[in-house]
DNA sequence: CACTCTCCATCACGAACGCTTATGACCTAC
DNA sequence: GTAGGTCATAAGCGTTCGTGATGGAGAGTG
C-alpha cells in the first residue's frame, strides 16, 4: 500500500482511464498499468474492472480509505512544514457558503486577508493541507452541541456562533404570512449588525419581532415536518444537502424534501434569490435575512429545535501569526464545550 | 513520507536507538540510519537529536502524525482483507477494563468468543486493525452524549449503556458514611444483576441516602469538587486517567487529584481492591459494586452530572458474522443519537 | 469483414533506488 | 589508552521502477 500506488489508483478510478491518469500524473501509461497491477497483487484482489475502467466493490472501499489516507499524509506534511517555517503574514480563510458569520467579519484584520468560499465538506481538507490557515464551517446541530464534522482531516474546531434557522420563501408564498419580520431590508449591507454582538453559545431567540400581528394565534414559525412534501432547492454546495434535512427529520434517504431547481455553486446570495423567485424552499441561518435579497421572506423554524452553528477550524494544536490573533479575538475561552 | 521510513522512524524514536530499531525491524543499522536521513531530507528538517537519540520538537509532532497514519494504513488493509475474506466463525472482543457491561455479557454467543482486556485507548486501534472484531470502550460523558473518542482510528460507535458513577472508598473512610448501600455483597457474582436491566440513557439517581449528620444537609452523594485535594489511585490503564478527572473538574492538567498509589494493569477488580485497602480513591461505574470486593464502599457521585457510558465499536460500515449478531442484539436502534 | 483507432497488458532494458558490508568518527567506561 | 558502544558514510550489488516498444482486445467505420 505504497501511497504512490494509492495516488495513481485514485487518479485512475477518478478518470476511469489508465491513459488519462498517466497524462495527469506525468507517467507513462505502462507505469500506471504496473502500479495498478502491483496494488492489486499487494492486496490480493482485483480493484478495477477494465473496459470499462470502473472500481470493483473492494475498489470502491479502497477509494474511501485512500482519499482519507492521502489527505492525512498531505496534512502531516503541511503541519510539519508549518512547524518549521516562520509564521505567515497573510491570512487565508476557507469558508463554507453560509459560514461567513458577521462576528468573524468584524474580527478580521484590515489587510492581508484572503477569503475563499468552498463547499462545506472541502473546508476541513483545505485547512488540514495548509491551503487555508483557518476554516469556517457551519451546520445544523442541537443547541450547544458541536458539529459532527467528517473526520477525514485532523483539525481543531472552536465554536463561533449559534443562531436560529429560517426558511426562505417568496413573498407570495402561502406560508409567507408566518414570517415574524418584514421582507429583507432594502439596503444590501454586507455585514448585518444584527446578532454580531451575540455571544457564542447563546441561543438566539427570535426576539425583537417587528409587528405583533403574527405572534399569538398564527404559528410564530414553521415546523419542518410540515414541509416534507414541499419542493426544495437542491444546492449541495451552497445550502444544506437535502439528505441532511431528511436526516434531521428522520426520513430515510431519498424520501421527502423533493428537489425542485438544482443550484450548483457556492453563492449564498444566489441561493436566496432563487428561493425568493419561487424556485424552491431553502433552509438558511437567520442572518440570511441580511443578505439584502429583494422579495425574500424568512420564516423562523420552530421545530425541531435546531440551531445554525458556525465553527472555526484550524490545523494543529495552536495557530500562529494572524490566525492566532483572529482565534484569540473570536474565542476568549480556549477549550469550548466538551 | 514513505510509510516504510515512517515505520523505522517510529521505532527509532520509541527505542531511542538506531541499532535497537534495526534489530527490531530486521534491518541493518546502516539501513536505519539511511532511512532516518532520507526522512529528514524529505521533510527538510532534523527529526532526531543524536547522542542521546531523542526527537526534536518537529520530530515529536511527526510521531503523532506517524502513529495515526500507520494505524490507518493498517486499518485500511484490514478492512480490505475483511471485505474479501468470508466472515469469521469466532468473535474476538476487545474491552476496556470497565467496559465489559453486563448487557454485553448477556448477549454474547455461547461459544467461540474471545475477550481481551486492553487499555482504553488501545481498543479502537485493535478494532480498526482487525485484531478484534468488536470493541467496548467506556468513558465519562454528559447524559446521552456520545463519547469523545480519539479519532486515531476509523471505527463506528454505538451506545450500549449508561449508568451512574461512584467513588470507591475503604469502609473506614470518613466519607464512607455517605454511601447509599452497604458494602459489597459477600457473594462474588460474576455478572451482577443490578442495573443489568436498567435501560440505556437512564440517569441513575442517587436515591435512598443512608444516614445524616456530617454537615448541614445529609448529602446523598459526593461532589467531585470536594475531592480535588484527596489522594487518588493513579491507574491510567484500568480506571480513568487522573487528567480526565482534572478535565472534568476544570482544573489545569497536573493540578489537583494527586496520585497516591500507581497501578499499572488493566484489572478492574484489583483496582477496586486497592481502593478498599485505602491506597486512594477511585472513580468507577456504579456496577463496580457488583465486583464483590470485600471492604469496599461505593458512594455515588452527585455532581457534576456525569454518567459512565459504554459504547460498542466495530470497523467498517456494518459488521458481519457473529459480530453482526451481537450488534443486533445490543442495539435494536441502528443510528443512535445524532 | 477489413481497417483503424483507442485502450490496456506485457516485455525488455537502462537508471535509480535500497539494502548490505565495511569502515570511520565519536563518546563513555574503566 | 584501550575497549565497547554508538551513529555516519562509502562502496558494492541486487532489485525495483520507469520508459519505450510491442501485442491483443473492443468499438466504430466504410
Amino acid at each position: 500500500m505504497d501511497p504512490h500506488l494509492l495516488r495513481t489508483y485514485v487518479s485512475v478510478a477518478r478518470l476511469a482511464s489508465f491513459s488519462a491518469a498517466a497524462r495527469e500524473l506525468g507517467y507513462t501509461q505502462s507505469a500506471v498499468s504496473q502500479h495498478v497491477a502491483a496494488l492489486e497483487a499487494d492486496l490480493g484482489m482485483p480493484l478495477l474492472g477494465r473496459r470499462p475502467v470502473a472500481p470493483t466493490p473492494a475498489g470502491e472501499r479502497l477509494l474511501e480509505h485512500a482519499a482519507s489516507l492521502l489527505l492525512r499524509l498531505d496534512a502531516a506534511r503541511a503541519d510539519l512544514a508549518r512547524f518549521a517555517a516562520p509564521p505567515r503574514e497573510t491570512l487565508t480563510l476557507a469558508a463554507a457558503p453560509l459560514a461567513l458569520h458577521p462576528r468573524v467579519l468584524a474580527a478580521l484584520p484590515a489587510t492581508g486577508v484572503t477569503v475563499r468560499t468552498l463547499p462545506r465538506d472541502e473546508v476541513p481538507a483545505a485547512v488540514a493541507t495548509g491551503a487555508a490557515d483557518l476554516g469556517l464551517v457551519d451546520g445544523l446541530a442541537a443547541p450547544s452541541d458541536p458539529l459532527r464534522l467528517p473526520d477525514v482531516a485532523p483539525v481543531t474546531a472552536r465554536p463561533v456562533a449559534e443562531e436560529g434557522l429560517v426558511v426562505a420563501l417568496p413573498a407570495n408564498h402561502p406560508l409567507a404570512s408566518r414570517a415574524t419580520s418584514a421582507t429583507a431590508p432594502a439596503t444590501s449591507a454586507t455585514a448585518p449588525a444584527t446578532s454580531a454582538t451575540a455571544p457564542a453559545g447563546a441561543t438566539t431567540a427570535p426576539a425583537t419581532s417587528a409587528d405583533a400581528g403574527t405572534l399569538t394565534a398564527p404559528a410564530p414559525g414553521l415546523v419542518l415536518a410540515d414541509l416534507v412534501d414541499a419542493r426544495w432547492l437542491d444546492a449541495p454546495d451552497a445550502g444544506f444537502p437535502l439528505d441532511r434535512l431528511r436526516a434531521v427529520h428522520g426520513a430515510p434517504a431519498g424520501r421527502g424534501f423533493r428537489a425542485a431547481l438544482r443550484y450548483e455553486g457556492t453563492d449564498a446570495r444566489t441561493l436566496t434569490a432563487l428561493a425568493a423567485a419561487g424556485h424552491g424552499l431553502a433552509l438558511l441561518p437567520a442572518s440570511a435575512a441580511g443578505l439584502g435579497v429583494p422579495g425574500a421572506v424568512f420564516v423562523p423554524l420552530a421545530a425541531p429545535r435546531l440551531v445554525h452553528r458556525t465553527e472555526l477550524l484550524h490545523a494543529g494544536r495552536e495557530p500562529a501569526g494572524p490566525a492566532a490573533e483572529l482565534v484569540r479575538r473570536l474565542g476568549p475561552r480556549t477549550a469550548a464545550g466538551r
